[in-house]
DNA sequence: GCGAATCGGAACGAATTGGTCCGATTAGCC
DNA sequence: GGCTAATCGGACCAATTCGTTCCGATTCGC
């Protein structure tokens, strides 16, 4: 239950973008001087970021990459499963991969599939907008009782 | 956010053994014969169970393992901490560790602490009595009165 | 048409993970 | 009381994935 380096770094870099007007042009290079990512990696980070649709790129001189929707519209959800593919605890949560002998039988995997949901939940509840939010309003803003659990009720599927 | 395959096996060996009377001895063979998994596997697994307290051993000859508190008290959370160590989805999250250069000027930390909390919250959630339970009952058991946000108040252990 | 700047993909090294094996320990039996 | 069998516990090794770096492809500005 740990995110990669990879997706961290996509977080910070996503959070920063959000920071400037939108449709600004932002080089990776810039962003990552902002935020302190070594440049080759905050390179690959956006390139991944621009193939999954969340951010568009240009090339050539006077290129760049700018966010492709509004902040609030792009979800801490989004931006992991850009860099680390789809969020399923487990391989037999994914749909295409089934390398699991007990794949039929097995009597937990529902049980998993809702608290997948609720993780997967949990993270589509914060938008970029907030993440990009000065951390002095955190606390008032998104404290304890704050953001709404969109898993409140367990949803087996 | 994926969990790891020992972590996977974690849970559905716990789960087998909770579906065996409380106390009831269970040696590594058995369970991993109940589910399918690997018997060498099981005993790295439920080897890290042990030293994390969530099962008691016993060596030698008719040793085995028994769950050392009952399954309503373990949390689908406890199990992947025991194989995965705590669950911090970036290293600045966890206390001890501090390799990230921004760790003072970080302005994406607090907000990434609340959706840490929020995710290990919907792992607290589910216990291992309902890991436990036929699949068939699952829906009408937990979806009605829905388990309750244990992470509104974050209780760190 | 040329040069600079930027993205895109490929390749390399490192770390973690997953699996296996062997030794330590204890209960049961002769 | 000693021996055998069964079981846990820790150490070792291969494999996959991750993270980083480098180089080529593309485009705009001059």
């Amino acid at each position: 239950m740990r995110l990669t380096s990879l997706a961290d770094y996509a977080v910070v870099v996503m959070a920063a973008a959000a920071r400037h007007e939108a449709g600004a042009r932002l080089s990776a290079g810039l962003l990552a001087e902002e935020t302190g990512v070594p440049v080759p990696t905050a390179q690959k980070v956006m390139g991944r970021l621009a193939s999954a649709g969340l951010l568009v790129s240009a090339r050539g001189a006077g290129g760049g990459f700018r966010l492709a929707r509004p902040a609030g519209g792009i979800s801490l959800a989004d931006i992991i499963e850009a860099v680390e593919g789809p969020i399923a605890m487990t391989n037999c949560i994914q749909g295409s991969i089934h390398d699991c002998a007990l794949e039929g039988s097995c009597r937990v995997k529902p049980h998993l599939n809702a608290a997948n949901d609720a993780v997967r939940g949990a993270l589509q509840g914060v938008s970029l907008e907030q993440l990009a939010r000065s951390p002095a309003k955190a606390g008032a803003q998104d404290g304890a009782g704050g953001w709404t659990p969109a898993f409140a009720g367990e949803q087996v599927r």
